[in-house]
RNA sequence: GGCCCGGUAGUUCAGUUGGUUAGAACGCUAGCCUGUCACGCUAGAGGUCGACGGUUCGAGCCCGUUUCGGGUCGCCA
């Protein structure tokens, strides 16, 4: 009834059909007697010729306006190469408006002139079905589409099935805030939004479902960062039975590279990935979500210092990071590393000497440090060298910070490809020095290295867990891992992190009791979905890639979410009200 | 919650030491134009300078408070 045609196809082949398109007005070129319009739909834009005759329906046609049209294919006279369907044009005989568009939009919609990533974010929320016709937002939204088709496609492949679980749950008392929603049947009660699907797919594996996965929708109550979405987002979610980490990095080596490779023309990692244990990516990265596109690695120099008559490295552990052919920078280069050093990082002050092409230091702290660093740390004529002097974690931290800045700076990442890697060896447990108590230091239901009789016999801080996360150009896409199944050790596992069997029961009470009917060991990860089509749309801030997202304040600026509710509503959930923000 | 950055026309921005009627580009409106494709040319409309208070003869600009938004740290088992 409105199109035989999208206003992708038509090329030559086409001249002389009588053909119907509908679309949106993208751009209209008034010549006098003849006016040209890009015709846009889904599937690509179409240059319409429109002559005089019709001249009065054309006054109320404005950009962004849907029309419908019939009209002769012509080849072009002008032709456009730019253009898909540049060889062609349509000579319209019919025209009709659809939906007339307000002359005044709140932002300009395709334009070439501006860059909608300026517009304020604000605004685009609150049109976000004016922004999502932006081709580069539209894009991603169905490239988002087909990575979930991939995915599908290869875990069924690998005999994964999809399996839903609650989006009613309850509220857990470790990890992130919950979203709560009141109960109106059980008063004062209240269900939570799933922050992961974590305890269903365990017991799914109680259940005897071999390998089980869900693109899950999870829900943190937590303020959101540019590549963590605020409220909700979406995880792969996946759980194995009879299955250890090397089952689990199996599965994942076949399937992401694959998804990964069907949507970009990037190079990507293939199976198996770098495996990298997590205190060596402190020591080497200074960050447990190294991007190993950045050449740069950091390394001790201590005990080149112990003796040193430097005093703001007496007595720290110093971290130094090599320039490959540093020393060319100016004096400017090193004192806005410094300021980001100080500003951004938290450093106190960031050293650094050149390596001149005679081989000699100099420059900075040239006069503090001996010939042997060159040899020690593997420094050449024309390097440069950066010093970080602090504690140990905190220079840790610095230099990774100072690592992924001159990365950025000196543009050294090596460009269109995929990096994975494994972070593994997680220590099951951290010390937490506000409450002088030890906490778990990831998920508390991972698996101990060395099971129970390491729980009982070694030092807490020493022992690692079957924890692992996989990063992908320096942003976590997943974290997994071997779950803890045994009761026994279960409990002792919570014991240490301050909790009594009594707490587990109360607090995992489903988790707790199906584990003592027979368990198969198990093990899953569940890879960020959102995170992963802002990788292969190579976009860096996640909302991008998410068609209605929330501001960095949890609201939906278009549908105005949270929003009051009428006093009958919070009276069926026996909820009342004490506190409210100031309405606008 | 801390720190940093920002809010001026529909949009993106400029705005000098605090000084007449707050500018530009794009968009919009009107007119001209038969081969444009980021069409061109001419004219025009469009402003609570986020809000409140203060300093001053005088505030878009300085000070204070506040609000909205973004980045980051905390947080995210």
């Amino acid at each position: 009834m409105y199109r035989d045609h999208n206003c992708g196809e038509l090329n030559i082949k086409n001249v002389n059909e009588e053909v119907m398109l509908a679309g949106w007005v993208q751009r209209i070129r008034n010549l006098g007697e003849i006016e040209f319009v890009d015709l846009r739909d889904e599937k690509g834009i179409t240059q319409l010729v429109i002559s005089s005759d019709l001249k009065e329906i054309m006054d109320d046609v404005t950009p962004e306006s849907v029309i419908s049209i019939k009209g002769l294919v012509k080849e072009r006279s002008n032709k456009n190469p730019k253009m898909p369907t540049g060889d062609i044009e349509v000579i319209v005989s019919k025209l009709e408006i659809l939906g007339k568009c307000k002359s005044t939009l709140p932002f300009e919609i395709n334009s070439e002139k501006i860059d909608i990533a300026n517009v304020r974010e604000d605004l685009r929320l609150q049109y976000r079905y004016l922004d999502l016709r932006n081709e580069g937002i539209h894009n991603n939204i169905l490239l988002r589409s087909k990575i979930m088709k991939s995915v599908r496609k290869y875990m069924d492949e690998l005999g994964f099935v999809e399996i839903q679980t609650p989006i009613l749950a309850n509220s857990s008392p470790e990890g992130a805030r919950d979203y709560l929603v009141p109960s109106r049947l059980h008063a004062g009660k209240f269900y939570a939004l799933p922050q992961a699907p974590q305890q269903f797919k365990q017991l799914l594996m109680v259940s005897g479902f071999d390998k089980y996965y869900q693109i899950a929708p999870c829900f943190r109550d937590e303020d959101p960062r540019a590549d963590r979405a605020p409220g909700e987002f979406y995880q792969l979610d996946l759980e194995m039975a009879f299955a250890t980490q090397e089952d689990v990095f199996n599965v994942i080596e076949q399937v992401l590279p694959k998804v990964y490779k069907e949507h970009t023309n990037w190079s990507v990692d293939e199976g198996p990935f770098i495996r990298i244990p997590y205190k060596e990516a402190m020591e080497k990265y200074g960050i447990d979500k190294p991007d190993l596109r950045n050449p740069l690695i950091i390394k001790d120099a201590t005990e080149l210092f112990t003796n040193t008559e430097f005093n703001a490295f007496k007595g720290k552990t110093i971290k130094v990071i090599i320039v490959p052919k540093g020393a060319e920078q100016g004096r400017k280069f090193f004192d806005d590393m410094t300021e980001f050093a100080v500003n951004e990082a938290g450093a106190k002050g960031l050293a650094w000497v050149k390596i001149d092409e005679e081989n000699n230091l100099t420059g900075g702290i040239a006069k503090f440090v001996t010939d042997e660093i060159k040899t020690e740390i593997g420094a050449k004529a024309g390097d440069s060298i950066f010093f970080i002097a602090d504690e140990l974690s905190k220079a840790q931290k610095i230099a990774g910070l100072v690592r992924i800045e001159l990365g950025k700076r000196l543009d050294l990442l090596e460009k269109n490809v995929y990096k994975f890697c494994w972070i593994v060896d997680f220590p099951m447990y951290e010390y937490n020095e506000d409450e002088d108590k030890i906490d778990f230091c990831h998920n508390p239901f991972s698996m101990p290295q060395g099971g129970l009789e390491a729980l009982n016999t070694k030092d807490p801080l020493d022992i690692l867990a079957y924890q692992y996360d996989l990063v992908c150009n320096g942003y976590e896409v997943s974290s997994g891992a071997v779950r803890n199944h045994d009761p026994e050790t279960m409990v002792k596992a919570f014991e240490i992190a301050g909790y009594t069997e009594d707490d587990v029961k109360s607090k995992f009470g489903a988790l707790y009791t199906a584990f003592q009917y027979g368990t198969p060991p198990h093990a899953g990860c569940a890879p960020g979905l959102d995170r992963m089509v802002m990788l292969i749309a190579d976009s860096d801030n996640i909302r991008e890639v998410i068609a209605f997202p929330k501001n960095k304040k949890a609201r939906d600026v278009m549908m105005n979410a949270p929003s009051v509710v009428t006093e009958e509503q919070l009276r069926d959930v026996h909820i009342s009200v004490t506190e409210k923000e100031d309405e606008e």
